[in-house]
RNA sequence: GCCCCAUUGGAGUAGCGGUUAUCUCGUCAGCCUUUCAAGCUGAAGAUCACGGGUUCGAAUCCCGUAUGGGGUACCA
């Protein structure tokens, strides 16, 4: 058997913040990509931003990732324990690993100190770009003698150490999975800044150094770390032994998604947040579908990706180079059918959150009358597209009085207040008469009701509606009278009638 | 300024040199109907950003332009 090198890939997150779409998607492509190579999804929190970095961001992150259903076989664990032999997993907890590091590219010969101060790097900045050339360092530092080196070190000089970006190479190639080949001119690959004057490790080089040690084979992630690729390449290259080529893992960069307006997704835009997602009544599955389809297409048709599928069947050569609109309606009708293809019992389970939330039901009463829930449930899933619907459509289900909507009440009841009225007493008395409160006797005597009043069905059924639901819009009308039952039925009814 | 990337109906996409340019969402209309949905049927909507090439033939390959985006820090 040929020796394969397994699949190593990383989710990197900064926890300077909570999950949002945009990096949820790049969680999510990385994790099918483990999972259909078999390999291993690494989570590692880049949070070496002490002043923005939180540990609640990070457990918002691992909760985030842990609701979508990625899980990740190294890493931080939600329960505080750590999984995995290449941690810490931590980049704050990683500093002994980037000394030896720069010291290898001291020895060999691809880092150099630098003494040029801020100010005189940022005059020279404005200067280059003024006189129209690249903006990168002019590398003033490097060519200095040995003997100016150590006279500087002598007299204490603060220095960072830069990469030495190779001579006689006219580009770099990234071998993009997602663009392809892309070259990058030498020339506009810097000698960027690896270890500050502070002794800290640059993002770049933090980066690859954990990368590189943590043997990862295959970076996924946003574009907006395209034009670092070449410097890391340069820094993978440097870091290993023996020119070793493997050395490099392969690169797939990733198209941003946008707001509505085309521009990058921000708070501007609404919600950004997983956690937001969820608030709003979205499914996990559901979400992680439509954020997999931003950017990716199992096929020519198919929408309805689900978890199992995306594990067996994503690719990196059908991630799209385009940049994706993030679209709420698509979205929203992606959940509509997740919610649609749940099982009664499912749903069941899944509204009853929501309706604890507020105080409407719990778990003692789905399992006192498991039969009622029952039939509510097909009533409700099928018409709604988010969960945070199910309280508005069933709360007059659960309560003791209805609160009438004043739109409702002037379109259905009180516009033909005495028309209204007889109508509703007309069906108190037809229900008062059913010894058994079902749906095909209600349905048999409340059906049957306009033809004996001579009015318009819909006149009759919408002001039943509103009397017993306080809304123009609920589930069917005599299925609701059933569920309501027979006391609050009459009760409302008597109610209505006498505005 | 310089470097890099992208550009297919309103949105997401399929397309890998020869197709009536795919599918989904959305929009509109009809059916169903006690409301709202769902479902079903149908319709509108794309000179594949633009201009040049290459080719018998280009949405597909090459060059340029425009537009959008990213990078250009001792940020990540």
């Amino acid at each position: 058997m040929p020796e394969v090198s397994p699949v190593r890939v990383r989710f990197a997150p900064s926890p300077t913040g909570t999950l949002h779409l945009g990096g949820a998607r790049t969680a999510i492509y990385n994790w099918a990509f483990a999972r259909k190579h078999g390999g291993d999804f690494i989570l590692r929190i880049d949070d070496t931003d002490s002043e923005r970095s939180t540990p609640e961001n990070v457990q918002q992150i691992l909760d985030a990732l842990t609701w979508l259903g990625l899980d990740w076989d190294e890493g931080p664990k939600l329960d505080g324990s750590i999984a995995g032999d290449a941690g810490p997993y931590f980049q704050t907890q990683r500093g002994d690993s980037y000394q030896p590091a720069l010291e290898k590219m001291i020895a060999n010969n691809t880092a150099y100190r630098c003494f040029c101060t801020m100010e005189e790097l940022a005059a020279k900045r404005d200067a280059a770009r003024l006189a129209g050339g690249s903006s990168g360092y002019d590398r003033t530092c490097r060519h200095l003698s040995v003997e100016e080196v150590q006279t500087k070190v002598d007299a204490d000089t603060p220095f960072v150490w830069r990469l030495k970006v190779p001579e006689g190479r006219t580009s770099i190639v990234v071998n993009d999975l997602v663009r392809g080949e892309t070259a990058f001119p030498i020339e506009a690959v810097d000698d960027l800044v690896l270890m500050r004057s502070d002794g800290t490790p640059t993002y770049n080089f933090a980066s690859t150094v954990d990368d590189a040690d943590m043997g990862i084979t295959h970076i996924i992630r946003g574009d907006d770390h395209l034009s670092n690729t070449p410097k890391q390449i340069l820094i993978f290259e440097a870091l290993a032994a023996d020119d070793d080529k493997s050395a490099v893992p392969a690169f797939a960069h990733l198209s941003m998604i946008y707001g509505d307006d085309g521009k990058k997704l921000s708070k501007r835009h609404g919600a950004v947040g997983v956690e937001e997602f969820a608030a709003m009544g979205f499914l996990p599955d559901a979400l992680l579908n439509g954020l997999a389809l931003l950017g990716w297409s199992l096929d020519a048709e198919t929408t309805i990706v689900t978890p199992k599928m995306l594990k067996e069947k994503f690719s990196l050569d059908r991630v799209s180079k385009n940049p994706a609109r993030f679209d709420m309606a698509k979205l929203e009708h992606i959940n509509s059918i997740y919610i649609q293809e749940m099982s009664t019992e499912e749903f069941v389970q899944a509204m009853l959150p929501w309706l604890e939330a507020e105080g409407l039901s719990d778990a003692e009463d789905v399992a006192a009358r498991p039969e009622w829930y029952t039939e509510l449930a097909p009533l409700i899933s099928e018409r709604i597209k988010l969960m945070t619907e199910v309280v508005p459509m069933t709360k007059f289900l659960f309560v003791d009085e209805v609160e009438i909507d004043k739109k409702a009440r002037a379109k259905a009841l009180d516009k033909d207040s005495e028309t209204t009225a007889i109508a509703l007493k007309a069906t108190y008395s037809a229900l008062e008469g059913l010894d058994t409160f079902d749906l095909p006797n209600v349905e048999a005597v409340v059906k049957t009701l306009p033809a004996e009043l001579d009015l318009k069905p819909r006149v009759v059924f919408q002001a039943i509606r509103v009397a017993l639901s306080g809304s123009l819009v609920s589930p069917p009308l005599f299925e609701s009278i059933v569920l309501l039952g027979k006391e609050r039925s009459l009760e409302r009814l008597s109610v209505a009638s006498k505005h």
